[in-house]
DNA sequence: TTGTACGCGTTATCAG
DNA sequence: CTGATAACGCGTACAA
C-alpha cells in the first residue's frame, strides 16, 4: 500500500507539505504543489479513508435507511440519494430493515456512527421512536426525512393532498360521483397526509390496508360493494391489485370502474391497461434530502427546513368517463350511498365504509 | 463522545485490559471482564469504526455494485447481501453506476478501498476491463461476482441454460413448434449462457434487444413476423414489453400465442396475463456471494469457487396450448419456417431471423 | 493476568 | 512557505 509518507519521500517534500498540496490547501509553492501531484499520480496514492476519518471526524458517507430495497418506492428514494451522493464525493451505506420496525432504532443507530449524515425513509417508524432517535445530541443536524415530517429535523416530503385533489377532480370531471379511497397502513404519515385532503371532498373511505398487491385485492371486493364506480388507491401496487382482481371478477377497466394509483411507479406503465397515477418525485426526494443534510447545520432551536415537493397526476389508460352515454348529463344525481354526516375516519383493518 | 479510555477509567482498569475485555479476548480475570462490560454498558460506549479500522485494516463494512438499483433485478441482489451482510455484522455500500460502464471502473477501485470485500453485479463491464480489476493485488480474493463468471474471481451465477430448457420443453409440450428467442445484450454474459441452450432447441433467434419494455414492444412485431406462436424472453421487462405491444396489436395472450419471461420480478405476477416465466433466486444469489467473500482467501492460484444456483419455470398465464382444436394431434409438421442449417448467432442490433 | 507504549495513515498546530 | 510533532481511538506486542 501506498502511503502519503511515501509520496511525500518521492516529492522530496515532508509530510505535512504533501498532505496540504493533495487537499489544495493553502501555503504551498506552485513547484512543490506539482511535485506533489506528480508523485502521487505515479504511485497510484489513494488516501487512507480510515485514517482520513479518524483525524477530521468525518467519513465521506452517507446512510440511508429503507423499509424494502425491492419496493420500487424506495428503490427510486435510493436511486436518488446514491446519484446526489456520488455527485458530491461521497458514497452510501443502505440498510434494508426488511420492515422489520423494533430493529429499526438499533440499526439507524449502528449505521450512525459510520456515516456524516442520514436519510431516513421509514414510514412506519412510531413517532416516538423517531422523536428518541432524533433527540440524541449525536443525531443534530444529521439526519434528514423522507416521506415523513417531524419538528426534529429537516424532511423532504410530498404535496399528496394536492395529488388526491388533482387525482379526484380528475375522476369527478368523468363524471364519477362515488369514488371509493383505499386506505394505506393505519399511522402512516403519508395516508394520513392523503386523507386530510380526503375530508374535504366527500369519498367514500374504504378504510386501512396492507399496502401491497394483496391489500387491492382485498379492497376491489370492498369497492365493488360500496358501489363505487372509481377508486383512489393509496399506492401502484394496490392499485395493481384492485386492477387484477376486478379482471377477475370481470368487470371491466376503465369501461366499468376506473382505478387511480398513487407514486408512479414504473409497473404502472407497463400494465394493461396503463394506471393512471399520480406521479411522485422520488428520486429527487432523495436528492434532495442529501443536500439537507449539509446544510442542516441548525445551530440552536432553528426551525428545520421542510420541502414538499409538487406531484402531477399522470392520466394513463385506467380512468374514463363514468357512462359514455352520460357523459354530459349532470352528474351526482344518483349516487347510491345514503348521505352522513362526516364521523371519524375509520382506519381499522376491519373496512368501514362511511361518506365523509 | 465516549471512548475506550472512558470506559476503562470507569471500570479502574487500563485500556488494554478494557480492550480485550470486550473483544472477548482471553488474559483478562472475570473480575474485570464484567466490570468493564457494565462500565461500557452504561456509558454508551461504541467503539469507534475508523480507528478500528485503522488498527485492524478491516472495515467491517462490503461493497455492492450495480448498473440500476431501481431494477427489480439488482435490487432483489441487493437485498439478499444486504440481508446477509447485516446477518454476519457488516454494513454495506452500494454503488450504482447508472448503466455507466465507462465509470465503473472508477467507482469500483474507489469503492475497493473502503471496503473488506466487493460484489460485482456488472453483467455489461467488458471481460478485458473487469479481468484487469481483477488482477489488481488488493483485489485478490476480495471480490465475488454475481450472474456473471470469469476464471479470476469466484462468482453465483444461475444454471440459466437449464432455464431455456424448461421453458423450451414446456411450450413443445403445448404443441408449440415454432417458438422465438428475443435476446438480450450482446456481449452479456448471461445472453450466452442463454443462447448455449437454445444451439441445442431449434429456436428462431430474433436477434439482440435493449433488455427493457421497449425492447420487448421491438422485438414482438418481428416475432409476429417470424410467424412464431411462442416467444421466449431475455427476462420479465422484455417479456411484459411482448405482452403490451401483442395486446395493442389485437393479439390475444395465451390463446394466440404465447409468452415466457424471465427472472420472475415481482411485476411478473402481478400483470394479467400472469407471466410464465423462469424464476431465479437473485436474493438467495447475493447472499451466497457475500459468503464466498468470507471464505475467498485462495492462497496463490487456486481456482475461484463458481456456484451455479438452479432455476425453476414457474407456470402461469400467459402460456397455453399452441390451439385447442390441435392440442393432441402430432405437431411439427405445419411449420412456416424455411429449415436452414444452424448459422453463427447472429447478435447484432439489427435482428435477423435464422433457424437454428 | 495486567499495564505501558507503539503504530496504523492523516490532518492540524506550531515553531522555524 | 515549510517541516517537525502532536493528536485521532483503538489493538496488540512486549514487558512487568
Amino acid at each position: 500500500m501506498v502511503t502519503l509518507r511515501d509520496v511525500a519521500r518521492a516529492a522530496g517534500v515532508s509530510l505535512a507539505t504533501a498532505s496540504r498540496a493533495l487537499s489544495d490547501a493553502p501555503h504551498v509553492s506552485p513547484a512543490n504543489r506539482e511535485q506533489v501531484a506528480l508523485a502521487a499520480a505515479s504511485l497510484g496514492y489513494r488516501p487512507h479513508p480510515a485514517a482520513r476519518a479518524l483525524t477530521t471526524g468525518s467519513t465521506g458517507t452517507l446512510g440511508l435507511v429503507v423499509p424494502d430495497l425491492a419496493n420500487p418506492f424506495f428503490a427510486a428514494v435510493a436511486k436518488g440519494v446514491q446519484a446526489r451522493a456520488h455527485e458530491t464525493g461521497r458514497d452510501v451505506l443502505v440498510a434494508d430493515t426488511d420492515e422489520d420496525v423494533t430493529a429499526e432504532p438499533d440499526i439507524i443507530t449502528r449505521l450512525g456512527d459510520r456515516v456524516d449524515g442520514l436519510v431516513l425513509c421509514s414510514p412506519r417508524l412510531p413517532a416516538e421512536a423517531l422523536g428518541a432517535l432524533l433527540a440524541a445530541p449525536a443525531a443534530d443536524g444529521r439526519v434528514a426525512l423522507v416521506n415523513r415530517e417531524t419538528p426534529f429535523a429537516p424532511s423532504v416530503s410530498f404535496d399528496l393532498s394536492d395529488g388526491v385533489r388533482q387525482a379526484v377532480d380528475h375522476l369527478r370531471a368523468l363524471g364519477h360521483t362515488t369514488v371509493a379511497y383505499v386506505g394505506g397502513p393505519a399511522g402512516s404519515w403519508s395516508d394520513g397526509e392523503r386523507r386530510q385532503a380526503l375530508a374535504e371532498v366527500a369519498v367514500v373511505d374504504l378504510g386501512s390496508f396492507r399496502p401491497t398487491h394483496g391489500g387491492g385485492v382485498q379492497a376491489a371486493d370492498l369497492a365493488l360493494a360500496a358501489g363505487a364506480t372509481a377508486v383512489l388507491c393509496f399506492n401502484d401496487l394496490v392499485a395493481l391489485g384492485v386492477l387484477a382482481r376486478l379482471h377477475a371478477r370481470g368487470v371491466a377497466t376503465p369501461a366499468d370502474v376506473s382505478v387511480v394509483g398513487f407514486d408512479d411507479v414504473p409497473a404502472a406503465s407497463l400494465v394493461t391497461p396503463a394506471l393512471t397515477t399520480v406521479a411522485v418525485p422520488l428520486a429527487r426526494a432523495g436528492r434532495e434530502a442529501v443536500d439537507l443534510l449539509a446544510g442542516a447545520a441548525r445551530g440552536g432551536d432553528v426551525v428545520p427546513e421542510r420541502r414538499r415537493l409538487p406531484v402531477e397526476l399522470v392520466v394513463r389508460a385506467s380512468t374514463a368517463p363514468r357512462d359514455p352515454r352520460l357523459a354530459d348529463t349532470t352528474p351526482g344525481s344518483s349516487a347510491t350511498a345514503p348521505a352522513t354526516s362526516p364521523a371519524t375516519i375509520p382506519r381499522t383493518a376491519d373496512p368501514e365504509v362511511v361518506i365523509r
